[in-house]
DNA sequence: TATTGTTATACTCTATAACTATA
DNA sequence: TATAGTTATAGAGTATAACAATA
């Protein structure tokens, strides 16, 4: 018997909701890391390569201007580092320093493993359908690589 | 032929993507009518019926003290007003004003429509899974009627 | 000239603590 | 005392405009 409240739920409520519950993980895990959103999603970025001011600023969706403090803070936390770009002096490489690293790994792993415990009262046939049509979803809007797989060695 | 390169993003990086996508096109939409996602999302949730503060606070997820101002912006702009509450007179309740239901139905309608297009392009069967499998994680997880349906009567 | 990044400024959002008024 | 809401304060995020240095 299935539960007939589900039904009125359409579809955009429905991803307007998800989203509402993934951001809400999202922040709860930054938070317990002492982390705003916006530095950790600046963490995980750089946990795929290292990135100039513009590239990062593009992927976050922020103006360089306000990358500058966003770079600033984390800088001051010791979490990244500005590289001087041989060859063109007026760019800098952010790049992870080893406890931007860590940090980066686990919020990763924890907002995983949250994510996992909410798809995780879903049949697997159910959860392997909701991966595949996100897949879909996601590479037919090139939605940039915020949050990337992370190579687990911390 | 299934496009390889969906195979390899797993079910947690599809949420935070897809969650990004969507906080995207509110925030969008938002803009396009000069208010802030969250003033927005305030006008939604006022939408199905006025609130007291408190009330509305939890539902937004923020502290009383800081949807104060909040509230006071949206009134400024004639978009809510604070009616007092007969018999409690500490309460004020936050209701929708005759622009601030059109600005919140419009929202509320582009946003649909914009996610429509989103998942437009998937199989209506999928598109039916997907909506099932939404409203099935969604109730499990008591999300609050954030962004609930809306009478059209603008 | 175009590009990379920063500074200056202003506004919104949000939290915490202390407060007022009413219940 | 407890509850509804506000004020004060501070910090984070973000936009725009103007700027410096380099390509």
């Amino acid at each position: 018997m299935i539960a007939r409240d589900q039904e009125d739920i359409d579809l955009a409520t429905g991803l307007v909701r998800l989203s509402h519950l993934v951001q809400g993980v999202f922040a709860r895990v930054s938070d317990r890391h002492d982390l705003t959103p916006a530095q950790a999603r600046i963490l995980c970025i750089l946990a795929e390569r290292p990135k100039g001011m513009a590239e990062l600023a593009g992927l976050l969706g922020v103006e360089k201007a306000g990358l500058t403090g966003l770079v600033d803070r984390v800088e001051h936390r010791s979490l990244v580092e500005r590289r001087a770009v041989p060859g063109d002096r007026r760019a800098w490489q952010v790049t992870l320093t080893g406890i931007g690293r860590q940090a980066a790994v686990t919020v990763h792993n924890e907002v995983c493993a949250e994510l996992g415990e909410i798809v995780g009262e879903l049949p697997p046939g159910e959860r392997e359908r909701l991966r595949r049509i996100l897949a879909r979803v996601i590479t037919t809007h090139g939605v940039p690589p915020i949050f990337p797989a992370i190579a687990q060695r911390a």
